[in-house]
RNA sequence: GGAGGCUUCGCCUAGUCUGGUCUAUGGCGCCGCACUGCUAAUGCGGUUUGGGUUAACCGCCCAUCCCGGGUUCGAAUCCCGGAGCCUCCGCCA
């Protein structure tokens, strides 16, 4: 939800904003004119409300004699006040409908465009040479760390089993990064993976991408795609007294990936289900930039310390989530795809979703809502999937980054039994 | 899953049975001022949140007693639905 005065003081600058993302500008002025009607709705039912109010008084310390009279004039006046009331709520569901049809404002420097526009900002080490590269599905099937076949039997396509060293590498890369999260000052937090349709609502999520998102209808609760959600509404509806707030979650996401048949259908690379630990900064609104370079930077510190070959891209308008103003993901290099493939991806969401989620601190002209952003600290599947191609040998084992050793028992290299 | 209790403007609380100056009481905390020779006491005043009006301030207006409906001329108060918290029973890792 994006500040109603910068629609009413400066419609250019969201109509600007708009057209970056390839949205409708004329939601604008749609939003313009229910913000008008509201405000007209409102003003008028609370006039009527006033002299209801005197009306009720005179009732109430009117003598006998003269209630009647009085009675059946106010009856008269409820009339008019319901009417007006239905107009108000009507108004006033318009506007928010209006509201939440706008995007975030795209941030200064973001680059035009779509999926494909994204600007490369740095390429950082070295890109490892393999002759003939296995993909880490083979990887992993010889490595016995990886089930896909069990795990479509058991749950369907795009679902897995991490088995034996797998599932060891998933507890090392969460501790990892747990640990990294920790030392850096965000507190550890294990988050609630069902949400309500408020918090998710809340996050942006069931806005363009609600077909992304598992529903659990009995219950009316979502399946989150991200901790993110969670964190998002952990603090809904306070006042914060202190900033920053770093939180570190992890949680297990869940994602419908509608609309991606046919894309990375094997392997652990895209799939329904994952664990990841998610970095969540609550901000004074005018340190929400800063604060992106700092998870930006963390992120970079946790790929650094995998010891992979990564390039930083700067996403494009067209191909931002609802939430964010910009978004930066790092791309790491997978040898049997010859290409980099996102691995985190950070966001500032600046006051869109503090403003839903109702979400303040206290600042010199009253209360103001706070900024939030995100960013990946470790989304363990694709991760793993990483690893393994990345570091993979001539041989078919695989070489393990000293910082994970002492979480696997020191191994240096995995290697098929 | 079953039974019951509870939810008031930061925290605690009065008010709900018996609808009407409730324009919500009091305490704590906090802020300001005054006074007292002293990081205290006392006194006085202020202190929910959101929106509107304003260049801004002051002021004024509207809404807000968990949320949403309903009854009524009028709802914190009565009725229905929902959420949350608590207690007990059942079940359960």
């Amino acid at each position: 939800m994006i500040d109603i005065r910068v629609v009413r003081d400066d419609p250019q600058r969201v109509r600007a904003s708009q057209r970056l993302r390839g949205e409708d500008e004329s939601l604008v002025d749609v939003l313009l004119a229910a913000d008008e009607a509201r405000r007209l709705a409102v003003s008028r039912g609370g006039q009527l409300r006033a002299e209801q109010k005197i009306i009720g008084r005179s009732v109430a310390t009117a003598a006998p004699d003269e209630r009647p009279l009085l009675v059946s004039t106010a009856k008269a006046l409820a009339e008019t006040v319901k009417a007006a009331e239905v107009a108000e709520n009507v108004a006033e569901y318009a506007l928010r409908a209006a509201h939440l049809a706008i995007a975030n404002l795209v941030e200064d420097g973001v680059p035009p465009g779509g999926e494909a526009d994204f600007v490369t900002l740095e390429t950082v080490g070295t890109v490892p040479s393999v002759e003939h590269p296995r993909d880490h599905t083979e990887l992993g099937a010889a490595l016995k760390a990886i089930d896909t076949a069990r795990g479509a039997k058991v749950s369907g396509a795009r679902f897995y089993f991490l088995t034996g060293i797998g599932a060891q590498l998933e507890l090392a890369l969460v501790n990892l990064a747990m640990a990294q999260a920790a030392e850096t000052g965000f507190t550890p937090v294990i988050a609630p993976a069902l949400v309500r349709p408020e918090v998710m609502e809340g996050t942006g999520f069931l806005g363009a991408h609600a077909a992304e998102v598992y529903r659990l209808a009995d219950d009316d609760l979502y399946l989150v795609g991200t901790s993110e959600v969670a964190l998002a509404g952990y603090h809904a509806d306070e006042i914060l007294e202190e900033l920053p707030l770093r939180y570190a979650g992890f949680s297990s996401c869940f994602r419908r990936e509608a609309g991606s048949y046919g894309k990375d259908t094997k392997g652990i690379i895209r799939v329904h289900w994952f664990d990841k630990v998610e970095m969540f900064s609550y901000v004074r609104a005018d340190e929400a930039a800063e604060e992106h370079g700092r998870l930006l930077a963390w992120e970079r510190g946790f790929l650094d310390k995998l010891e992979l070959a990564y390039r930083v891209v700067d996403i494009a308008a067209g191909d931002l989530g609802t939430s964010a103003a910009r978004k930066f993901d790092i791309e790491a290099w997978f040898p049997s795809q010859g290409t980099y493939r996102e691995l985190t991806s950070t966001s500032n969401c600046t006051t869109f979703q503090a403003r839903r989620l109702n979400i303040r601190t206290r600042g010199v002209a009253g209360n103001e809502p706070v900024a939030t952003l995100n960013g990946t600290l470790c989304a363990i599947a694709r991760t793993i999937a990483c690893l393994l191609d990345h570091h993979q040998q001539p041989d078919g084992s695989v070489y393990v980054p000293s910082a994970l050793r002492s979480w696997l028992g020191g191994r240096d290299l995995l290697s098929p039994a």
